[in-house]
DNA sequence: CTGTGAATTTATAACGATATAAATCAGGTT
DNA sequence: AACCTGATTTATATCGTTATAAATTCACAG
């Protein structure tokens, strides 16, 4: 008769008590639901003993704040959106970005969204889609490209987000970045130091923004001492495990070929470990090879090589404080982030 | 003066167009709110003509309905969450997870939020979160036990869920399975067909409802063939690779070590394929390994090893697209999945 | 006793959608 | 022409919260 209805929400069994709302606390406090509201949203002005009152009810009754009617009235989401890359088929980039974020979400009003990327897609939809629907009060992705169409789309809203390495646009903008140069600069500094000749180097696809990292940090490195080198030709990083393995397999059986690999990242590594070993040579020993570790996996993998760890979970944890604190509106300037590579070469018998 | 607010929004750049809504959409064909509601959302009793006008003004001005609305008037959260075990830590596990659900969440209405289960709290604590704030309209989880207290508490408050593994509660619920009684019993009978004389496996920790299937499995094999056995002491598939890789090393060190290793994870093979070479022995030639894999790392493995292929990736895309069918309340005995094993046996010589 | 201003509290109106019930309209009967 | 019936459309109330503005309380000066 006067119109209440249940919503259409299914009943949750028999001890099923109507949940606890701002309503509930009024009138157990016999204060109105606005006093209730900005007593328990840490309102200025109003009464010490009121706030408390109000607290204690709410902490005994179990309050929890409806998130779809904050979110309804206020317009922030209380979410965070990961954006999934297709890419990073076998290993746990992912799960270990995730892992860092809820980490750093812990404790927080925040929620983590995981929404993927479609390939084939442009790489701009889901940031669109997020913002035009305002999914999420923040977005955080990752392969960025120097002038990334995300980051422009991004910063012309307005809109805070971080990404995972950098861009050359002008505009300052938070990230996280793994310092790159310096991986590829000692990774080849230690095939050099090992008395290898002719160094090949898997490479990023040229249109990520730490392509020109890798390659300069390669560049320098190879300079320096004078030996002799190569991009590994028609492959990259994203390139399937086989197509890599083909290649380096197709170079040993050349002239001159390399004697040392350096390698970005798990697949690739063990994608060029693979087409030694199926050469009938020993990789590490016949052929060196470098690689940069982003997980455990390589302390299992035999024979050992040296390895350059990237700390993805640490990654997704900076980038989880780093997107609170541009939502809290802080200087993006003061949030770029670049992690420092951690070698862990084997040791020489 | 009559009260109208930004609702404390932030304003997205110059271009910031009023968001289109029932309103808007109302106002354009001079229709009524409610029609137009009804209109889209497929309502009976709706003249064709009227509902194909809302629907083409609703395209036109890229109407998508706000989901904190929808979610505060009707209790539907339009989300379903994946609680993300604190383990699988190194492997792509909830990784290729992730993308089966996105894949099967793919063009509906529901969101993935993934939410963590840390550590030594109790595994129904993120469960009971979500069901008490209404927090998703459905869960996603692993790792289940044979009396699982998650799926006990969500049976009795009638709340959607797919779990991977099954329980032996008698009440029957949806759920994702892979067949580790085949995986298991197919992996002995391999090393067995290969002349192994004393089999070794390194089985789930126990509390989990696959240890009795994969138990089961490798027992029937081996009580077949009268071959000697043995289960890992004092590791198991949750054991750090480093003590996986002790007890194995130390295991052959031994009077009548095993000859044949049955793993049931990625990282439990790698350890034991770690420990034999660091014995200085082959594994797969003076060893055999048989592995479950759950990616493509086992083709870039040297030297390769039999496997036996779960596929993740497509338990996940199962477990949503039964979530869905459960939310929307189908019987429970038609959500009863079982994924078969692709055995990936190495050619012999 | 009254007026003043600061400190608190409260009433009201939204946010955008949908469930319910009531109202309107068309077409055919009698 | 008045009446009924079924097909459509619409008005109203509500979900739980918060922004705004108005109202109340209280201590104290005049």
């Amino acid at each position: 008769m006067d119109g209440t209805d249940r919503g259409g929400r299914r009943e949750t069994g028999d001890d099923a008590v109507a949940k606890p709302t701002l309503r509930t606390i009024a009138e157990l406090t016999g204060l109105a639901v606005t006093t209730v509201s900005r007593a328990l949203g840490g309102a200025p002005q109003i009464a010490l003993e009121t706030r408390q009152k109000v607290q204690r009810v709410a902490e005994e009754i179990g309050y929890l704040p409806d998130r779809a009617a904050q979110r309804l009235r206020t317009g922030r989401t209380n979410v965070i959106t990961l954006v999934l890359d297709p890419h990073e088929e076998i290993l746990g980039f992912s799960t270990s970005l995730i892992r860092g974020l809820t980490e750093a979400l812990r404790n927080t009003a925040y929620h983590l969204v995981v929404t993927p990327h479609f390939a084939n897609a442009p790489s701009t939809d889901p940031v669109r889609h997020i913002m035009r629907n305002r999914m999420a009060d923040g977005i955080v992705f990752s392969r960025t490209e120097p002038f990334d169409e995300r980051v422009k789309l991004l910063l012309e809203h307005d809109f805070p987000f971080v990404c995972h390495g950098r861009t050359e646009l002008g505009t300052p903008h938070p990230y996280v970045d793994f310092d790159n140069y310096s991986f590829s600069y000692e990774a080849t500094k230690r095939l050099i130091g090992s008395g290898r000749k002719r160094l090949a180097i898997i490479m990023p696809p040229r249109r990520f923004t730490f392509f020109q990292h890798v390659q300069y940090g390669f560049m320098s490195a190879v300079r320096e001492s004078g030996v002799s080198f190569e991009l590994a030709e028609g492959v990259d990083l994203d390139s399937s495990a086989a197509d890599i393995q083909a290649q380096v397999f197709q170079r040993l059986g050349e002239p001159n070929p390399p004697d040392g690999y350096v390698c970005g990242g798990e697949v690739s590594a063990l994608a060029v470990m693979a087409a030694i070993s199926d050469r009938g040579l020993n990789p590490g020993r016949d052929i060196g090879i470098v690689a940069k570790r982003t997980s455990g996996l390589f302390n299992l993998v035999r024979p050992q090589i040296d390895t350059i760890y990237e700390d993805i979970t640490d990654a997704g944890w900076q980038m989880g404080r780093a997107l609170l604190a541009a939502i809290a509106g802080r200087d993006p300037n003061e949030l770029q982030i670049l992690q420092k590579p951690e070698l862990n070469f084997v040791a020489t018998t």
